[in-house]
RNA sequence: CGGGGAGUAGCGCAGUUUGGUUAGCGCGCCACGUUCGGGACGUGGAGGCCGGGAGUUCAAAUCUCCCCUCCCCGACCA
């Protein structure tokens, strides 16, 4: 009776649970180089959900899907003196091609601020040329000292949207609105991770921009993983790169730009976010599959079997994503703790017992127990089951945020909350030696807050509270 | 890159200290049968350049050197 346990518990070794679950649940392998991934179809079902939400709200937010070259030329990264700074430990760079040296070597893009930024200056001429809102979908490529799959690979996936505006004011509004309405909408609606949003200390901001706005969320061991960064990029590109305009007096302006981003990593979020001991708990809206319909056994006319199909067949018909599972050569037991394993949501088991009485058995993912519902009225009301889980979800993961949040007033407090969660204090007692300080206990400023929660302009702003935590 | 651990069948491991028949075990996989409402059982089978390279030796999974990869802890980051 007493199995052993399908995964390492989360309290035992929680990185451990976290290798477990992604080979078990088959969502990724190791690629053959150092720090690549394989993402499986199961994964990629759910990250294809991802872009599919997050891309409507950036077309939302008026930019424009574009697609620029992997390959940049060496020489434009080391035009933003912060920006080279910043990635070129990291950069992978092709010095020969098609046999050949090549005259300039080529860097693999790490992120597309410098390429894009080149041709921005060529589209942009007028005023009436603004803004200009691009966004593309990509794979990116970071040599990063220590890897951990979905979380910090060399190659990952994601969008990067890059903006150019007549104005700082309005750059700086478009990279909230980014913040807000695409991601922490994305993140909290459709994955249904709550997530803090903040701007970044000074030390925390990316390369070259002048100010970093970013959602953090707390994974189910406290630690936090920064989920999406929205950046003001001043005018370090446009001076670069010579993005300018002509405004409507007819002098010559440099543009301000706002770059943004969201990757593959918000996978590794989702796991570790809703995940328990018995696997993934995958949200219904993102879910590849929310529904598995899963044939008991059957008998030999195969009458469970087909009254499956139907089922399966009118769940589909009003929108469902869902997927039958009629291999009763495989054990019930082990069927039903692969789609645990896997964290479909809802799971409908269908026997001889269950068609005589006209009922099927539904098991919620999020909660333990099953109950039995007339199989006509399944059709009708599996979509606001799903809806509840969407919601039960997010209101675990809030509740926990909550939990393991803390009010300190000094850097020493703040170690010792920081430890099992997030420690909240004013930033000015916090300070650079602060910062420092923290950082010897392997913690950083996440995010600065205003006293209210809200986002501040940026870091010069009254009252700032922060948001101290272990990261990923 | 620094510190620690590890690479042997798809997965998890034993064997390595003290070189020596044909490299084992559990799970998984394939076939047949019996089972079947929470990880079934029996019988038979398939599957290995023992991470890679170089060396020592009559003989290397085992000893030496170099390299690669993975995991954990730091510094760097979406």
């Amino acid at each position: 009776m007493a199995q052993a346990p399908v995964l390492t518990p989360q309290a035992t070794d929680f990185p451990r649970w976290y290798q477990d679950v992604i080979t078990k649940a088959e969502l990724a392998d190791n690629g053959p180089v150092r720090g690549t991934m394989v993402i499986r179809p199961y994964a990629y079902a759910i990250w294809e959900r991802m872009q599919a939400e997050v891309d409507a709200r950036i077309k939302a937010a008026g930019a424009e899907n574009a697609y620029f070259p992997l390959f940049i030329p060496e020489s434009y990264l080391t035009r933003e003196a912060d920006h080279v700074e910043g990635f070129s430990p990291e950069l992978a760079v092709v010095t020969v091609a098609g046999g050949k040296e090549l005259e300039e070597p080529v860097v693999i893009r790490p992120t597309s601020e410098t390429v894009i930024g080149e041709f921005m200056a060529k589209w942009v001429q007028s005023y009436r040329d603004l803004p200009l809102r691009l966004n593309q979908w990509a794979n990116v490529v970071r040599w990063e000292m220590r890897t951990r799959i979905f979380l910090r690979t060399s190659e990952f996936l994601w969008q990067e949207g890059h903006t150019a505006h007549a104005s700082q004011q309005d750059a700086h509004r478009y990279a909230r609105s980014i913040l807000d309405d695409v991601y922490a909408d994305f993140m909290e609606g459709e994955l249904a991770v709550p997530v803090l949003r903040g701007i970044k200390t000074r030390r925390e901001r990316f390369a070259g921009a002048i100010n970093t706005f970013a959602c953090e969320a707390m994974m189910r061991d406290g630690k936090a993983l920064q989920m999406g960064t929205s950046h003001e990029l001043g005018q370090n590109f446009a001076r670069a790169f010579d993005i300018g305009f002509l405004d409507e007096t007819g002098a010559r302006q440099l543009c301000w730009t706002t770059s943004w981003g969201v990757s593959t990593r918000m996978m590794g979020g989702m796991i570790m976010c809703h995940g328990d001991d018995a696997g993934l708990r995958v949200p219904p809206r993102v879910a590849g599959t929310q529904v598995v319909v899963l044939v008991v056994r059957d008998d030999d006319a195969g009458t469970v079997s087909a009254a499956a199909r139907d089922l399966v067949a009118q769940l589909a018909g009003s929108g469902v994503r869902v997927r039958l599972d009629a291999d009763v050569s495989k054990a019930f037991g082990r069927r039903a703790t692969d789609w645990e394993l896997k964290g479909v949501p809802v799971r409908i088991e269908l026997g001889p017992r269950d068609l005589e009485a006209g009922d099927a058995t539904v098991v919620r993912r999020d909660q333990s127990g099953k109950s039995v519902l007339p199989l006509a009225e399944l059709p009708a009301r599996v979509a606001g089951l799903l809806a509840e889980i969407q919601t039960a979800l997010f209101e675990d993961a809030a509740a926990r945020l909550r939990g393991a949040t803390a009010d300190v007033s000094s850097v020493a407090d703040a170690r010792e909350a920081a430890a099992t969660g997030f420690a909240r204090m004013p930033f000015r007692a916090v300070g650079e030696s602060g910062e420092d300080e923290l950082a010897e206990a392997a913690l950083t400023v996440r995010c600065l807050q205003t006293a209210d929660g809200g986002v501040p302009t940026d870091e010069h702003d009254e009252d700032l509270v922060a948001i101290i935590g272990r990261s990923y």
